[in-house]
DNA sequence: CTTGACCTTGACGTAACGTAAAGGTATATA
DNA sequence: TATATACCTTTACGTTACGTCAAGGTCAAG
């Protein structure tokens, strides 16, 4: 069966603009041009539109989008299996949500005070979906889906406390770095007193710590330019510094 | 409680851009400025805030949100009711998603081959949501929720027949009506006939016809700019045609 | 008294389209 | 055969909900 643009887009439920907007950003190309100009579109299209929508029904950007589906690695059914499994997150988000409206609205009906934070519960998960869009893809690819799953889970069912202190920690370790890179040696023991606050709050996204995995961290946070980057952006050499730190803590080296 | 941007969105899991933006369009005020120009927010602030956030998660446009809550008859504990609603919608329509979902897997899996239109069952559903999102708030003012709420489910549970029949109506009674115009008697047969397919189109969204809904739609047709310029943007005055000829026809005017 | 983390107001950038303009094509009907 | 109507094309500017600097003021801690 072959479709024009306004054909396949009806049969998508979406505009002709949507479809040649993915014309024009090559995430999907007719299967040929007529005589005309037209664009025309066999089979394939149709399966593949399908899987741009359902992505886009996970809210990833079509760049990313792209990306995926272009990858020669790409398997279809692997991908479309990957949709379920975000499409029941999302699903168990949205009944999160719906838990919470509950109680709002419960609370509110019965005159009974909800402390703030409580309020947006189901909003912070976003949190967790967000980092995911942005770190997601790449970091799976280094290490494996499961890890990323299961630090994503523990995030999520952080209770309050644990949230808060997990936020401490970061700051904590993320201001005795700064101290200690000033001071300039990574054996010192302000960088060692850094490094295992840094052990601590890994611990709260790990299920298990391991020293391989620290030195394998602290190795990425120098070779990945967006780790470094957040690293380096205050002291040029921060990053290199952190790594050098773990890698003694870890006794990697000495 | 008072909080200052950053600390609200954190709370609210938002960026600090987003709480200035809000407050740029009007949508969520500071609770007053202190000395020192800074936005302060206290607890009424916070409740807008998840308010704003639950129909965000729904797609409605801020602009729309707004409107909903500035209005004077805005009820928090009814609004939030429907948010319920909404959200279990939302998930029903997930949850279809996945059904359909799977389905393309096992006949990926299986080689069973699934017609174009199957494909996008899950993604129809949002014909009927985009629909909502552009009269659904003005019209359910007029004729109450409960109708619209009816004719959205009735659109929802066309089979693939049934959803051809009624765009192939829609077709002909648009047809009908433009070579009814240029014969210009709205008492005319082709009018008539005119009509005639517009009550069996409309049939299709409504679960009873009366001559009295039918008459009072025609004078929505041109009271309402929305409906009126759809109608007169290819030929001025078809509007009150219709009108004249369905008044004709339901014995409201001769 | 300086530093780092806040805050402020611009102001320009972005994604994923919507929408209008200007013009070519296909097909049914007068 | 003419013309109307519904397609199609490209070009291009508009929109929404922010992201992201830039330039400068504020505040608590060391």
């Amino acid at each position: 069966m072959e479709y024009t643009v306004q054909e396949l887009a009806q049969l998508a439920g979406v505009t002709a603009r949507t479809v040649r907007y993915y014309d024009e950003i090559d995430i999907l190309k007719p299967a040929r041009i007529n005589s005309s100009g037209y664009r025309i579109y066999g089979p394939e299209e149709v399966d593949r539109l399908q899987q741009i929508l359902f992505y886009r029904e996970l809210d990833i950007g079509l760049d990313s989008i792209r990306k995926i589906i272009n990858s020669p690695s790409f398997d279809e059914v692997k991908a479309l299996k990957k949709h379920r499994e975000k499409l029941l997150e999302k699903k168990e988000q949205l009944e999160l949500l719906i838990v919470n409206l509950d109680r709002t609205i419960t609370s509110k009906e019965r005159g009974i005070i909800m402390c703030d934070q409580e309020k947006f519960e189901g909003f912070k998960k976003r949190l967790v979906e967000d980092n995911e869009r942005k770190y997601g893809e790449e970091i799976r690819e280094k290490y494996g889906d499961e890890d990323v799953e299961r630090s994503n889970k523990k995030i999520k069912n952080m209770t309050q406390e644990e949230y808060e202190e997990v936020t401490k920690l970061e700051k904590d370790y993320k201001e005795t770095l700064r101290a200690a890179f000033k001071n300039g040696d990574p054996a010192g023991k302000l960088a060692q007193k850094t490094v295992d606050l840094h052990r601590q709050w890994l611990s709260f996204y790990w299920d298990r710590y391991s020293k391989e995995a620290h030195a394998g961290l602290a190795q990425m946070y120098v070779d990945d330019d967006r780790f470094r980057s957040n690293y380096d952006k205050e002291q040029p050499g921060t990053a290199e510094f952190l790594r050098d730190a773990i890698l003694i803590y870890t006794g990697m080296k000495e």
